[in-house]
DNA sequence: ATAGTTACCGAACGTTCGTTCGAAAATAAG
DNA sequence: CTTATTTTCGAACGAACGTTCGGTAACTAT
């Protein structure tokens, strides 16, 4: 049993202690290995690397995940289960779909502008993962997913027609996803300003599109 | 001097023939070469197993190119090279910049469809190319987004202020690249129909917005 | 047929990688 | 201090990879 796939509170009859040094070196270990392995890639991305940054030995690492791919997991897991628990909690919040949208637009871009090399493997890494730790971060990726897909749906379906909603919202969605994730390659906080400007800018995209036709009023 | 670094007008002095048979196979193995690499990334991809997917040995590859990093860079060159050719002849026919920006859209999504392993290789693998191959292919993605944006931006600082625009239309143009390119993950003929009728989706959705507000007529 | 070029391959080399193992060091408990 | 547990490491293994080299087969032109 590894250090990383320890749940906080501990399965009894194993390991008596875990250190709180040793607790805060993992995070240290899991940022790190996210900022090597967004700059690089996953495959790139070596161990030793991760070790060498740390100062650390190859064999050391090994105390704290059991696998390469299990690093991995830890990461993606618990990026998109911070993420999808600050979301949810977002949408609860009362507002009309337009707030809420706008909202969760905004956050989903704080988020990332706090977590950019973690978010950027969440986005670039999915398929690197096989078996049980692929689906358990797809089951992640879903929910995340459907929070902004029900959202939209509601939000189309209102003031228009019902009929065809269903596949061009999925769509819409996607079109939405698009935009948040590309900010991965482009994003710079001197250029763009702050998450709230950006996500306001494409929250009056989605809704108005470009101000071609004047507004009328 | 290997296959796929001849240019059509062969260097005098070196190579008197490359046979028509050679030429198809070299085509076959960029093919081969990106299906492998869009579904397991560049990394990933040994060439031991393009040559196995071709009933060719290991060392025979070698003929065809001289690193595996000219391999990457070849796909990427000739399939931006080519949409890039197709777009600009797009954008120069005649037409309001919004009938400009439509075709455009539809245009990269139709060479998507056609190419969309060779298309997944270029948006992700960038970064996996060093020195020369990867200042190549970045003039090229340049050129391709300026012709968008230039047209972004002549559609935006139209009927609207001018004051601000420039900053504002390259998020706008980036919001874009981001629905092209995240369509990637999520595209299926069957679900969602042509590129046509996805472009079509698209633009609607840059000019109008989700149809919140009545279209006033 | 034969000579010259083009296309291809078996075998091997050197490197890098993920992973393991046994032991040592560091830390906490009695 | 002594003992038990947690944490770290050097060394090594086997596998996989990109690349090279000398030779051979296939093809073309004369």
């Amino acid at each position: 049993m590894t250090v990383l796939s320890l749940r906080p509170q501990a399965i009894p009859g194993r390991r008596e202690r875990v250190r709180k040094a040793t607790q805060r070196k993992a995070d240290e270990l899991l940022q790190t290995a996210a900022a090597l392995m967004a700059e690089k890639g996953f495959e790139a991305t070596a161990i030793r690397d991760v070790g060498r940054k740390l100062d650390a030995s190859l064999a050391g690492m090994y105390y704290y995940f059991k696998s390469k791919e299990e690093l991995l997991y830890q990461i993606q897991y618990r990026t998109f289960a911070s993420l999808l628990q600050a979301q949810q909690q977002i949408a609860e919040r009362p507002g009309t779909p337009k707030d809420r949208l706008r909202r969760l637009l905004i956050g989903h871009l704080t988020f990332f502008t706090s977590h950019p090399n973690e978010m950027k493997i969440c986005t670039y890494e999915l398929e690197s993962l096989t078996g049980e730790y692929y689906n358990t971060v797809l089951e992640l990726r879903r929910r995340y997913y459907r929070l902004m897909a029900d959202l939209v749906a509601q939000l189309m379906t209102g003031p228009a027609r019902k009929a065809r909603a269903s596949a061009h919202s999925r769509r819409v969605t996607l079109f939405v996803f698009g935009m948040l994730n590309w900010a991965f390659t482009w994003y710079s906080q001197a250029k763009d300003g702050t998450a709230e400007k950006l996500g306001g800018e494409m929250f009056d995209l989605v809704i108005n599109g470009i101000g071609l036709e004047p507004l009328n009023r």
